[in-house]
RNA sequence: GCCGGAGUGGCGGAACUGGCAGACGCACAGGACUUAAAAUCCUGCGAGGGUUAAACUUCGUACCGGUUCGAUUCCGGUCUCCGGCACCA
């Protein structure tokens, strides 16, 4: 007879619905946050949220168990595009079809079982939240942080709006997949890169994060020295500043190239022999995809724009190129190429026949430019570079800044890759940013009493050319705060990544009113002790929090200056080698392994199969396993209830040798089960241990009731975080007082580890050729003198001469012969 | 191209600090129970050699080499796969 999960698993879910039991307060006890990566309300949880929850699920149980006082909230992230898609497509409701998606995936979260204080639930859809997450943009735009600029932007044709360089994947929509273009806009930006040296520099203090995230956002942050430095144009009043990690290399500058999109340009080729060409070039580029025009696999190209600049350190004139290597957006848009030291300068070089001027060599000699067959990038002697001659080059570097520095051409300068946050969109479902333009006033923050800005209903979904907000009379007009003159409303909303940038704040405050948090909330439950969610956020919505956190910290609205001490990232959920996803059918639907075997073998089988950070491959058969030694459990209590009483003792010197075993088995699978889960996040190591310990217990033939009492007491408190609902019904059958969950968790008895006797394995020349069982007490002496003298062993030592004999306690001896 | 991570039976995985490779589970095979099936319980299960059966024995953690009494683990090199970045001057 299988167990009865369904009624079983509702009984206890609506008694903990009932019971409140697991509503957080403040109180005195050591407090851990924990926390999931809240989910968009798609409609449906799938195996990928499953594995998520079932971990911090784990997390929090445990945590619980061990006398912490747990805050674990579950909220939505529920502002975005597929509603607003969903109401173009059939004129739903973007409200209501998230509110209805909310409502069935919070039910599907309860019948998985999870440990969340429904009390602390928010959607950043709702006026409640994104007042404050309007709030705090109006502190951002009051520090400075969030600012307006026209300029070249990403924008998704299919999404009709602009996107962030974060959300922008090879050329594509890191949503739609559709082909991302340009466009010149104006739009809202924050300051993100005002944080970026801390944003870099403090990754080192998030001790608990994998070094591949920390990796990834060191990357994406892009922090490089060099220097700034300063060309005159030949022949016009007029500067260019290229930037330059090599400056020791600029007594090889042959030419220069610059973006063609760079604004100077038009007026430095206006007039010039070549500008018909150049316009020509220009607008050639400007037809471009992303990828076509920044991707390094594409062939150098350029034009002579008809000018030259003058060296500032040689006095040099050299040609000036527009090219399509050079990016308009880092840097100065403006590069001075060393063909004999940069490889794409040399590239470029060769095919336009630009001369390659060799100004460091490995060993000082002279090589010459026109024979080589690619640039020297690596350290060496200076040559050809006046008195900086015979020099190692990275000493030459600092000292030609320097030189640059106190002659005015250059000075010392750091660059950095991430650019500005733009977090406007042209699109309806997010949280109205609010400003107001005015005639006479400019962009004019809306004031605090006047929050939220709600989100109109009489709008139009069209999908097609402006935002919907514009469409709505009700919205649009709006008088200006500070002088009163009609003005007009700021019809972009935010990205969905600034409402996600704060959420585990207000979990610590749901319910206040005035702020978005409270710095007392705060104080107590911030940082977040455990967080958990897939790699895919790496970059983007961990560098958000970060910058969130660290800018709200600075103004005094935040305690801590990091959001995350610690940082699990889970693998994905694969079906045959490949992620699931409905394009390929290999969908496993969460509610349909729970209808046909219970929320308890779903996480069960979820925790064993993987450790968390690694790539999960789901097996049919192999759940029906979990769903097994589920039974097996049940089973064995069930069927020995005569036997067990849990508030039953023993005597420890009566035990024998079988009881002994046992209660080894029990105590280990303790030690290590603490460890696996606490330490190293093993939830797979943990379980296969309880197995092992169930099968001893199946396989104890002795007499010891009080001990197999003990040991089917520590099985089910210590499954209790794995499969809630299942330990909580056999804790009841047990007679055990209260909820299984308001249990301590197992310690273990340190004197039960100690054996009496010791099987060590003996090595020949390290390899294997017999066993010899000791006492634990035995001295090294007396362990080598029984190894070298067993039966199966003399006859590998046997005519030998014994070097030497080495004893590893507790694990085996190693003869060396000769 | 650069930066990470990984590679272990038929499969998922274990071996935590250099110390019995393959725990635990799945699949498979044989047996018990049953009129039968399912469920359950027991046994076996890396490859080769060897044996009626065993004992025994050799090889084996992607590949080549090194350090060591001893290497899945450390070092050097190679290959493959996965992830990130990618004309960032």
């Amino acid at each position: 007879m299988n167990y009865d999960f369904s009624s079983i698993e509702k009984k206890w879910q609506e008694k903990w619905e009932a019971d409140k039991a697991f509503k957080t307060e403040i109180n005195d006890k050591p407090k851990y946050y924990t926390l999931e990566m809240f989910p968009y309300p798609s409609g449906n949880l799938h195996m990928g949220h499953v594995r998520n929850y079932s971990i911090g699920d784990v997390v929090a149980r445990f945590k619980k168990m061990n006398g912490f006082n747990v805050l674990h909230p579950m909220g939505w992230d529920s502002f975005g595009l597929p509603a607003e898609n969903a109401a173009i497509k059939h004129g739903a409701n973007p409200k209501d079809w998230t509110l209805s998606n909310i409502d069935n995936m919070r039910d599907q979260l309860k019948s998985l079982g999870i440990s969340y204080d429904w009390d602390r639930e928010i959607a950043t859809c709702k006026p409640d939240y994104y007042k404050f997450t309007q709030k705090l943009f109006l502190e951002f735009f009051n520090h400075g942080l969030a600012y307006k600029k026209k300029s070249y932007v990403n924008w998704c044709p299919s999404c009709q709006t602009v996107l962030a360089n974060e959300q922008v994947v090879n050329g594509k929509c890191e949503r739609c997949k559709a082909e991302v273009g340009k466009k010149d806009l104006e739009q809202w930006f924050f300051k993100i890169t005002e944080y970026a040296d801390e944003l870099l520099q403090d990754l080192d203090k998030l001790k608990g994060w994998p070094d591949k995230v920390k990796t990834m956002q060191a990357n994406w942050i892009g922090k490089s020295r060099g220097a700034q430095v300063t060309f005159k144009v030949d022949g016009m009043d007029e500067n260019l500043a290229v930037y330059t990690t090599r400056p020791d290399t600029i007594y090889g500058v042959t030419y220069m190239v610059i973006a063609p999109e760079h604004p100077i340009v038009a007026k430095l080729i206006e007039g010039t022999e070549n500008q018909a060409a150049c316009e020509e070039f220009i607008h050639k580029m400007q037809f471009l995809n992303e990828i076509e025009r920044t991707s390094s696999d594409i062939e150098k190209e350029g034009v002579f724009t008809g000018r030259y600049v003058i060296n500032p350190i040689t006095g040099d004139k050299v040609p000036l190129y527009l090219a399509n290597y050079v990016l308009t957006d880092y840097g100065t848009g403006i590069v001075m190429a060393v063909p004999a030291h940069d490889q794409r300068d040399f590239d470029f070089a060769k095919k336009y026949n630009l001369p390659i001027k060799v100004v460091i060599t490995p060993d000082g000699s002279d090589i010459d430019g026109n024979t080589m067959d690619a640039s020297f990038e690596a350290e060496g002697i200076m040559v050809n570079s006046g008195e900086f001659n015979g020099m190692n080059n990275r000493d030459a570097l600092a000292k030609i800044i320097d030189y640059m520095d106190s002659n005015g051409i250059g000075e010392s300068k750091v660059n950095f890759r991430l650019r500005d946050w733009l977090i406007s969109r042209q699109r309806y479902w997010g949280a109205p940013i609010p400003v107001i333009y005015c005639e006479d006033c400019g962009a004019v923050g809306v004031p605090e009493s006047e929050l939220p800005v709600m989100l109109p209903e009489d709008v139009e979904f069209t999908g097609q050319g402006k935002s919907p907000l514009t469409t709505s009379k009700s919205f649009v007009n709006a008088p200006c705060p500070k002088c009163g003159k009609m003005g007009t409303r700021e019809t972009d909303t935010m990205d969905t990544f600034v409402c996600s940038s704060w959420y585990f704040l207000r979990y610590c405050d749901p319910k206040n009113e005035s702020e978005p948090f409270s710095f007392d909330a705060l104080k107590y439950w911030m940082g977040v002790d455990q967080y958990i969610g897939g790699v895919e956020h790496a970059i983007l919505h961990l560098l958000y929090a970060r910058f969130f956190t660290k800018a709200l910290h600075k103004m005094g609205l935040v305690p801590v200056d990091e959001p995350f001490d610690n940082l699990l990232t889970q693998g994905m959920v694969l079906k045959d080698g490949t992620k699931m996803s409905k394009s390929l059918g290999n969908v496993v639907s969460p509610e349909e392994i729970i209808s046909k075997y219970g929320a308890d073998t779903a996480r069960l089988f979820i925790l064993f199969a993987a450790p968390p950070e690694r790539d999960l491959e789901w097996s049919d058969t192999a759940v029906e396993g979990s769903y097994r030694f589920i039974n097996r459990v049940f089973r064995f209590i069930t069927d020995n209830l005569d036997k067990i009483d849990i508030n039953s003792s023993y005597d420890a010197a009566s035990l024998t040798s079988e009881d002994k075993e046992l209660r080894y088995v029990l105590n280990y699978t303790k030690k290590k089960g603490t460890d696996d889960i606490s330490v190293r996040f093993n939830f797979n190591t943990a379980i296969s241990g309880i197995m092992e310990l169930v099968n001893a217990m199946y396989a104890y033939k002795g007499t010891n009731n009080a001990l197999l009492s003990e040991a089917v007491k520590d099985t089910v408190i210590m499954l209790a975080p794995f499969i809630p609902h299942v330990t909580e019904e056999l804790w009841q059958i047990l007679g055990g007082e209260g909820s299984v969950h308001e249990q301590s968790w197992v310690t273990y008895d340190e004197a039960a580890l100690v054996k009496d006797e010791i099987e060590l394995v003996v090595q020949v020349n390290g390899k294997i050729k017999g066993k010899i069982v000791v006492g634990a007490s035995l001295t090294d002496d007396e362990i080598k003198e029984m190894a070298v003298s067993d039966e199966k062993v003399k006859a590998f030592t046997e005519g030998k001469e014994i070097v030497k004999v080495i004893v590893v306690k507790g694990r085996l001896v190693n003869i060396v012969v000769k």
